[in-house]
DNA sequence: CCCTGATTCGC
DNA sequence: GCGAATCAGG
């Protein structure tokens, strides 16, 4: 291969940039470039100077943060407990084929991320994954996106652009659903 | 609970 | 240089 997609390349760092300095957040970004976690977005960021993008105080709070202790959990399963019963699962309310009009200067950079080892089966499918349909829901190789779905919403940030063409949403709505 | 960025440190 | 683990905070 000739690059596993998950090296900085210069586009990727642009587009870190770019995003960063846009006010996505780290796992948006992360999300947005695909095989990599918020995590290495983050620690790009830092590596690359630009991180506190706005503030800059540093109440010496993660001080004290540095244990470091394990290396690498060896596994963190998730045994999936008392699932949802998917009994009205969205079976995609939105277009299995988004062909709609492309406005002819988007798809970009955008549309080539969807990392395969995201997508989920209905029965991985949990609340906050994206539920973007993928493949024929008649079939068993049905899958889902099964990425971090935009809290409040039904879709990861790649496919919430999709799915609402309209002004595209950079800022995620904050749902604030306390209970 | 969800999320955010910040930091350290093994690799 | 990279990023997982972990933290502190919202």
């Amino acid at each position: 291969m000739i690059d596993a997609g998950a090296t900085w390349t210069d586009e990727r760092v642009e587009l870190l940039k770019k995003l960063w300095t846009d006010g996505l957040s780290a796992s948006q970004i992360a999300a947005e470039l695909g095989n990599v976690t918020r995590n290495a977005v983050i620690g790009k960021v830092h590596r690359l100077g630009l991180s506190g993008r706005a503030k800059d105080a540093k109440p010496a709070a993660a001080a004290a943060a540095r244990p470091r202790k394990a290396t690498r959990a060896p596994s963190a399963p998730a045994p999936l407990p008392p699932q949802p019963h998917p009994g009205n699962v969205v079976i995609a309310p939105v277009p299995l084929q988004p062909v709609t009009k492309e406005p002819e200067v988007f798809v970009a950079e955008e549309d080539v991320a969807i990392p395969m080892s995201e997508r989920v089966t209905i029965m991985d499918l949990r609340e906050s994954m994206c539920r973007w349909p993928m493949g024929d829901p008649t079939k068993p190789e049905f899958r889902f996106c099964g990425a971090r779905s935009i809290t409040g919403l039904p879709y990861c940030t790649h496919h919430a652009r999709i799915a609402y063409q309209p002004v595209a949403d950079r800022k995620r709505e904050r749902k604030l659903a306390r209970a």
